[in-house]
DNA sequence: TTCCAGGCGTATC
DNA sequence: GATACGCATGGA
């Protein structure tokens, strides 16, 4: 990792990484842009501003943190010690994913925690990512931080109510009762055989194949997990009748980041 | 106004 | 097992 400690700032050099792309792509729900190259979001209840300082040397601000905190939260959270560089050489034996990844080739994969991830993407199943963002927004506005399932114990579907998540609102609360009650165990869940993960997550009531998925992918990294949005559906008839390419063969859930990107922001509708 | 959104549960065959 | 339909809400 290439860093240096400016006073109170951390300025990081970091090929293959693009803040639109990564932190604006729909596979989290709590960074802000709050000008043209600066965020500000959190892991977990640790924030953050991050700011692009030259696109060109790929450096980045990590604004107010410590050297500390960088490598205990931020290395791990962004997948700095994973090489994208190659996986993307890779990826391009195949023609489609080799436009994609150099259509978006700033992507990175997320380590965000497990049951945020889960319950975001609960929150998202038929609904659109402005509004995805307004329901977790008021729902860290009530908690002060993102909730934990310990801290959500005693919520109802009316308890609930101000967040206006609509049907999903008892998906959420089946969720948090199967969790508090250790039917679920999502750290046991996230070292499970992918089939057996995916069918724990499915028993909780609002998880299909697309969020069982979604919640292994970008909240456990287990990268071989690969959803399939309305998007990704798109992309498979398109371009992969008969499934994907061997090159992408035990990452696909980082390749269809690439693909989920590159369908949704070039077909533009 | 109507359509659609990083889907899923349920009914029906 | 496949397919059709309703679902809460709000932006386009």
């Amino acid at each position: 990792m290439d860093y240096t400690i400016k006073g109170k700032d951390i300025l990081l050099k970091q090929p293959d990484f693009d803040l639109d792309q990564t932190l604006d792509c729909g596979q989290a729900f709590r960074w802000t842009k709050v000008d043209n190259s600066t965020y500000t979001g959190f892991f977990l209840n640790t924030p953050l501003t991050i700011s692009c300082e030259n696109s060109a040397d790929n450096v980045f601000r990590l604004h107010d943190t410590s050297e500390r905190e960088l490598l205990e939260t931020w290395a791990d959270y962004f997948d700095l010690a994973t090489d994208y560089g190659e996986l993307k050489r890779r990826f391009s034996e195949d023609e489609t994913m080799s436009k994609a990844c150099s259509y978006a080739g700033g992507i990175r994969i997320l380590k965000q925690d497990s049951w945020e991830a889960l319950s975001s993407f609960i929150i998202s199943q038929n609904n659109n990512i402005p509004r995805i963002k307004g329901i977790i927004g008021r729902l860290c506005e009530h908690y002060d931080g993102y909730p934990t399932h310990t801290q959500m114990k005693d919520e109802t579907v009316e308890s609930l109510g101000y967040l206006r998540s609509g049907f999903r609102a008892k998906y959420l609360v089946d969720a948090i009762s199967k969790i508090n009650s250790c039917e679920l165990d999502l750290k046991s869940i996230s070292k499970m055989p992918i089939d057996d993960a995916r069918a724990a997550l499915m028993t909780i009531k609002g998880v299909g194949p697309k969020v069982a998925e979604c919640a292994l992918l970008f909240g456990m990294y287990r990268i071989e997990a690969f959803p399939v949005d309305v998007w990704v559906k798109r992309v498979m008839e398109q371009w992969y009748p008969n499934g994907l390419p061997e090159c992408v063969k035990g990452c696909q859930g980082i390749a269809q980041q690439y693909l989920f990107h590159y369908i949704r922001t070039s077909s533009q509708t």
